[in-house]
DNA sequence: TCTTCCATGTAACGCGTTACATGATTTT
DNA sequence: AAAATCATGTAACGCGTTACATGGAAGA
């Protein structure tokens, strides 16, 4: 049994092929919208699940002082994939250290309060700008294929697109609250 | 320099004083919402920030083997939370594994994806109504004074409105859109 | 009587981050 | 000539989860 990470990196390569560089690429991202990942944690998981017959590797020679490999996903990977997509998900905790910080903001003066609430507005506004960009791309290609793996990148950019739009105006109206 | 746990539990002294397992309770509700974290990291998390001068610990003897300590915040306390509040926090990585799921539900076979979206998306329609009822609690109580530890409190509870609120829209276009 | 809640602690383990290490190719 | 990018790996450390451990009080 693979562990998140394992499954990130399945569905990435179940698309299609890539190597252990273009996946930590990758892990920032498009999938790192949900999930991320240092290459210092690709590389070992990715020896684990070509041990586990999950993904097969093949030798190319690139820049660098090693060999590279790149890696497909088996016919095993892609079942043990599809059953944990379609497995049921418990309710998750969320970290944000940045609703915990806004929870003890009464304690630090009001100017300097109003300061880096602003600063975060403006980092969540950044985000939203990305994630609009990405959907224009997306209606630019035209229609998609509802249940296809185009189709659900474009969804995933679309939620991202309307909880950063409701954090956003959230800031807006706190901010309007304080004056 | 405590840690962000530190801070959690510092952030709740900072209102009263409490007991570590009043604490481990409050780590599940109120800073749950944010902020995580079982009794056997706040135990020695406790000890940490005693050690440091944050907080005072008076024993008082309740129930069970041990003596219990109720601990507040000091004035050093205070000014670390004070600045820790106010300093900016860099963009974080989003961990979702529901939407790491859904991004290879395309594997799936149609049915079991959409049962499976049904059930993710009354997973956060019930979270939705939590907060409904949190905020109607709040409403009741009367008007806030803004900037106040009430007023954030209710804050809170209003941007965790505002996410479910767009998830749960999100999942009924999802659901519409695979028909 | 059994279960749940109150109440506090330690130990083992796994995941994720930071840092260390190496070196070729391409762009500025 | 320097910096960024391509490219892959290991090691140390800290945080968070699960499990182990103990035992009183209250309610079903």
């Amino acid at each position: 049994m693979p562990s998140t990470l394992g499954y990130a990196l399945l569905g990435l390569l179940a698309r299609r092929p890539r190597t252990g560089y273009e996946l930590s690429r990758a892990m920032r991202e498009p999938v790192g919208f949900f999930w991320t990942a240092r290459h210092s944690q690709i590389y070992p998981e990715l020896a684990k699940l070509e041990d586990a017959g999950l993904i097969g590797g093949k030798v190319e020679h690139g820049p660098g002082p090693r060999e590279n490999r790149r890696y497909s996903i088996r016919a095993a990977g892609r079942r043990a994939l599809a059953q944990w997509a379609a497995s049921s998900t418990p309710p998750e905790p969320s970290r944000s250290v940045e609703l915990l910080k806004i929870y003890s903001l009464w304690l630090a003066d009001p100017a300097g309060a109003r300061d880096i609430l602003r600063e975060q507005r403006e980092q969540h506004r950044a985000t939203l700008e990305r994630y609009d960009a990405l959907a224009a791309e997306f209606a630019d290609a035209g229609p998609l294929e509802p249940g296809s793996a185009d189709f659900l990148d474009a969804a995933s950019v679309q939620r991202g697109r309307s909880v950063e739009r409701a954090v956003v105006d959230w800031f807006d109206w706190l901010l309007g609250e304080l004056g």
